[in-house]
DNA sequence: GTCACAGAAATTTTT
DNA sequence: TTTCTGTGAC
């Protein structure tokens, strides 16, 4: 390249550290990046400088936590490259999650390891439910084969369910640690299960291979498998030149192995992240691999960025408060130029009715004021935090968007439509084919095997089922059935349109649908989307994986078409929030119990991670904070007989911390002082009974 | 073998 | 609110 550097009015944007960042050689570096620090233009500056000084784009590897991350990332270098007439280049990169680059690489080169490149991806839900085969298969939920059924016997605890089975199968793995181990720090009730766990796993593992699928950890895995063997090891590593990942304090060992395996040196390698921002640990991610990092690759140059340029310095004041209260933490003191602003303000709600109705005024005062309800977002700990503003919401016609929580491709009958290709696509995928088949009436979990056990006999040739007397219930839909599957099945078919491809599978499902849900209506209005949906992609395959890997993140999203998009408010779980900002940030619920969630103050690691989690809550707001708090909540639960409990703020909402805010009630009270002060005695009372139940 | 029902138990965050 | 297991009718 004659360009050599880039031109210093592209960098001229960026500040010394920065700038030092974006251009530095091929040493390995580590770049310690605050929130709101500008670290994605820093990333964006230094794939563009690469490109640039003449590294071929082909050769870059970007990866990054969510698709949407790596899509603006490249969209960005677009841009910087615009002025030296290079745009699009960045077409070129490999860009996407590490598992989402793992599926391109194992289609690609996995046959040297012996993996069939037509695999087909489970997603969690998908793996969840092959757990549940297995451990049906194996007898192992069952409670009514032990002998006499004594009173101890029912006091032993049960055999853990799918969804806790999986979380111990990946942890083991992500963190490759021993069952043992695992079993005794994370998951101390199941102890006892040990040799029924490791039964149920190995089983898991056999069946995952005979039916040539994936889970999301064979993915990493089998990447790492084939930057393990000798002939991979050579045809990958040279592929790369340099290999860019961003949020590295949210990867786990096999990622860490992986990056080492690409680059054994750190020669091309630039890791990015902060390790106050570390919060998916429960998804097996070590901090410890950005802190080590240095002593991983020698040599490593190590940048921080501290100068932010998102909020304002009475936002940071508090940010900075909560955060020093972290036991352990790379030290880093966030300051910005921004020097003016309000406070963040604290504010104390009686109850969650009375948090929506603060929060709906609020956004409409902003909105009024000119501010877009885009720039405008609503996060919380927990999906269901946000229902009931959800229902005010759409009861105002204040049109929002929704992300994390149960997203659309994992509601049933969309899983079902799916279940049809993935089937056609892969016949020995037993998770879809068993779904495929029980929705047929009269056919349950014994048929649906036999007559999976047929199709794999016959090679995957769904002609085979014509020959089948299907139970009398099916009799109908059982020939239609077979003419659908076979059409999917034809070679000639896997080519055509996916968008007709799925059409015919919702002819024929629509019916089921009826019987099976009394909202089948809406049901439908959702699989004429994903038709739609479906439509934009050419290649079958690629549309499924897709559908596993990075699902559309908002029901909206697809509901509605982009361009077209109205103004729209912001609600979004504290984890999908990550590496974003906006004007205006609302965060819910900051009581003890939901911030840190309950389920997580079993010690300071994991009440530390809360800690961070709400740091990241608080640090997404540009200009105007508030932190809302119901100080009563209704259980109409089997739970509790007591018809309301009271809340405590967040912890970490301490006393230094609260300095730097604005402490008020929502709506200060008009109501009579008799109930008001009965109120506090009651929750004196409450509170102290609390500590013993 | 399938299905519908009842009673009990669990309940975060996500690639 | 949903998920899981056991039971009994078909």
């Amino acid at each position: 390249m004659v360009d050599g550097i880039l031109a210093d009015d592209v960098l001229a944007d960026l500040n010394d550290p920065q700038r030092e960042a974006a251009t530095y050689g091929t040493g390995p570096l580590l770049i310690v990046a605050g929130a709101g620090t500008g670290k994605t233009t820093t990333l964006a500056h230094r794939v563009a400088h690469l490109i640039a000084t003449g590294v071929d784009p082909g050769r870059i590897l970007l990866l990054t936590f969510t698709r949407r991350a790596s899509a603006e990332m490249l969209r960005r270098v677009d841009g910087i490259l615009r002025e030296r007439d290079r745009a699009g280049v960045s077409r070129k990169v490999w860009g996407g999650t590490f598992h989402a680059v793992a599926t391109r690489i194992l289609r690609r080169h996995g046959k040297k390891i012996g993996l069939a490149p037509d695999f087909t991806i489970l997603d969690r839900t998908d793996s969840e439910d092959l757990m549940q085969v297995v451990r049906t298969d194996l007898g192992l939920g069952e409670t009514k084969g032990k002998a006499g059924r004594s009173r101890r016997e029912q006091d032993e605890t049960r055999f853990p369910l799918k969804g806790t089975c999986l979380n111990i199968y990946s942890r083991a793995v992500n963190t490759q640690q021993s069952l043992k181990q695992v079993l005794q720090k994370d998951f101390p009730w199941c102890e006892e299960h040990e040799d029924k766990l490791k039964q149920l796993f190995s089983a898991y593992v056999d069946r995952k291979e005979e039916a040539s699928i994936l889970d999301y950890d064979d993915l990493l895995l089998f990447w790492r498998a084939l930057l393990q063997d000798e002939d991979g090891r050579q045809q990958l590593a040279e592929k790369f030149d340099c290999v860019l990942v961003d949020e590295y304090q949210d990867t786990n060992t096999v990622q860490a192995d992986i990056l080492r395996g690409l680059s054994p040196t750190g020669r091309g390698v630039t890791v990015v992240g902060d390790d106050a921002q570390s919060i998916y640990s429960f998804r097996a991610a070590d901090v410890r691999n950005i802190l080590d990092f240095p002593d991983q690759f020698p040599g490593t140059k190590v940048i921080k960025l501290e100068q932010n340029y998102r909020s304002s310095q009475p936002i940071l004041d508090a940010t900075n408060a909560i955060i020093s209260g972290a036991t352990k933490r790379h030290h880093k003191q966030l300051w910005s130029d921004h020097k003016q602003g309000d406070p963040p303000q604290m504010i104390l709600c009686n109850d969650d009715d009375e948090q929506t109705e603060f929060l709906v005024d609020r956004i409409l005062t902003h909105r009024e004021s000119g501010l877009k309800l885009q720039q405008q977002a609503v996060l919380f700990r927990a999906s269901h935090h946000s229902i009931s503003l959800e229902v005010e919401l759409g009861r105002r016609n204040i049109p929002f968007h929704k992300y994390g929580g149960l997203k659309f491709v994992e509601t049933a009958h969309v899983k079902d439509m799916l279940a049809y290709l993935r089937l056609a696509e892969n016949p020995r995928d037993i998770v879809s084919g068993m779904r495929v088949l029980m929705l047929l009436p009269g056919i349950g979990q014994v048929k649906a095997r036999g007559l999976l056990d047929i199709l794999t006999e016959n090679r995957g040739d769904f002609s085979c089922w014509r020959d089948v007397s299907p139970p009398k219930a099916a009799m109908d839909d059982w020939p239609l059935f077979v003419a659908l599957m076979r059409g999917l099945g034809d070679p000639k078919a896997k080519k055509s349109v996916v968008g007709d491809q799925m059409h015919r599978v919702r002819r024929f499902y629509a019916p089921l649908l009826k019987g099976k849900y009394d909202n089948s209506r809406e049901r439908e209005r959702d699989l004429e989307q994903l038709e739609l949906v479906a439509a934009r992609f050419k290649d079958r395959m690629e549309f499924i994986a897709e559908m596993s890997l990075d699902p559309p993140s908002s029901t909206q999203d697809l509901a509605t078409d982009p361009s077209l998009d109205e103004e729209h408010l912001i609600l979004s779980t504290i984890h999908s929030a990550k590496g974003l900002e906006w004007n205006v940030v609302y965060v819910l619920h900051a009581t003890d119990g939901n911030i840190p969630s309950q389920q997580a103050v079993g010690d300071t690691d994991q009440i530390d991670e809360e800690r961070r989690l709400f740091y990241v809550a608080l640090t997404r707001a540009k200009e105007s904070l508030y932190v809302t708090m119901p100080q009563r909540y209704y259980s109409q639960s089997w739970n509790r007989s007591d018809r309301h409990s009271y809340a405590q703020p967040s912890r970490f909402l301490t006393k230094e911390a609260r300095e730097h805010f604005d402490e008020r009630m929502a709506f200060p009270s008009i109501g009579n002082e008799e109930e008001d002060s009965a109120d506090a005695t009651r929750q004196v009372r409450e509170s102290i009974k609390g500590m013993w139940s």
